[in-house]
DNA sequence: ATGAATTCTTAACAATTGTTCAGGTGACGA
DNA sequence: TCGTCACCTGAACAATTGTTAAGAATTCAT
């Protein structure tokens, strides 16, 4: 089987019917580089998992400066999560910045599913849980640490977004320019 | 019936018996003013709902400031999530500030609760979801607004907050020092 | 390979935010 | 009532971060 179920087996263990109903339930979509996934003020009716690939989740401030608030790359699930949840149009943009495949499922769907399979809602909940806890670290980090600090640990914690992206978007995924993310390197390579 | 269940009704429709389960799992609980609910380096092993009276959550940083991470007022589901959710001794100390009223559940309640009641699962997930929600927004503005428009847009959101508890606390949860909260309001007040 | 476009670096200067320290105010118990 | 303590304000100075502008390096399409 896929490693969609396999990530959702290691947080709720699936039996083989279950497995096979989940499967059927998500469609695999390719989207090439520097494709949108979601555009800004539109409504992001799906989820998805990353199969292979990394995307890019920003939006435009009121000075029209660009956001980048999330990197997702491979095994992970991700959607515009507030749009999803809420039916709000999506704030963000979501874009690849390399050739991607996903597996997706749209907001009946998933609800039919969880109805198919109610171990879903178990899944659900623990996802949304595991996000919580990242963007609790990312509110502590932003919160009390220097933008030094922030790089210095995101070097640490994702080389590979950092090696693989832009500076610009890395630094205003770290809230801060890309002149100073560039100052902030030179200091570091002393 | 309670607050509680009230609240957990809004999410998901609840019959009168599981209304009345749900009571019956969640105890009520009485914490003086200035008390801890949670302390730093031990396990939360509790989740509970605000009823009455006001909490703070915070930490002590390497250099010894406290970091405010939240203020939990009435009718907020709270806990201090990512110890609860995994077993991991908590990083901030949780406390009352002002006499509080809390009904809990500790995690072998809550996991029998949810099978006696199978909707709690989707409740919780919701709730996991609402909690996402609200600290992507604190990202947001914690990662593109300056120290000003972060005090100017809480004190539209949450002006009772700052109105009941001393500058030093809502600074660090803006992220800035006392000092310059201070400062800010001066310049507000022209 | 070449030129155009994007991205990155650098530096000077400006704005924001932190630090230190001093004083002032108000609450509260002895 | 008095002193203590916690909290708030203020100002001078320092550090961090943003802004602007220019040039260097890189990428990309042709």
């Amino acid at each position: 089987m896929s490693q969609l179920t396999e990530s959702i087996n290691q947080m709720v263990a699936l039996t083989s019917e279950e497995r096979e109903i989940i499967e059927k339930a998500y469609k695999t979509v390719h989207i090439p580089k520097g494709a949108f996934w979601v555009e800004q003020g539109k409504r992001c009716k799906e989820v998805g998992f990353v199969v292979s690939g990394k995307l890019r989740f920003y939006y435009h401030d009121e000075d029209g400066n660009e956001i980048t608030c999330y990197f997702i790359t491979e095994g992970q699930f991700m959607s515009s999560f507030t749009s999803f949840l809420t039916n709000a149009p999506a704030r963000e943009n979501v874009v690849t910045i390399e050739d991607t495949e996903l597996r997706v499922i749209n907001q009946e769907e998933l609800e039919a599913l969880s109805v198919l399979v109610p171990k879903m809602h178990v899944f659900r909940r623990i996802n949304a849980e595991n996000l919580f806890i990242s963007m609790e670290k990312r509110v502590n980090m932003l919160q009390s640490q220097s933008a030094f600090e922030r790089y210095e640990k995101m070097l640490h914690e994702s080389p590979d977004i950092i090696l693989s992206v832009p500076l610009q978007y890395t630094a205003s995924f770290l809230g801060i320019t890309p002149q100073h993310l560039s100052r902030i390197r030179k200091e570091l390579t002393k």
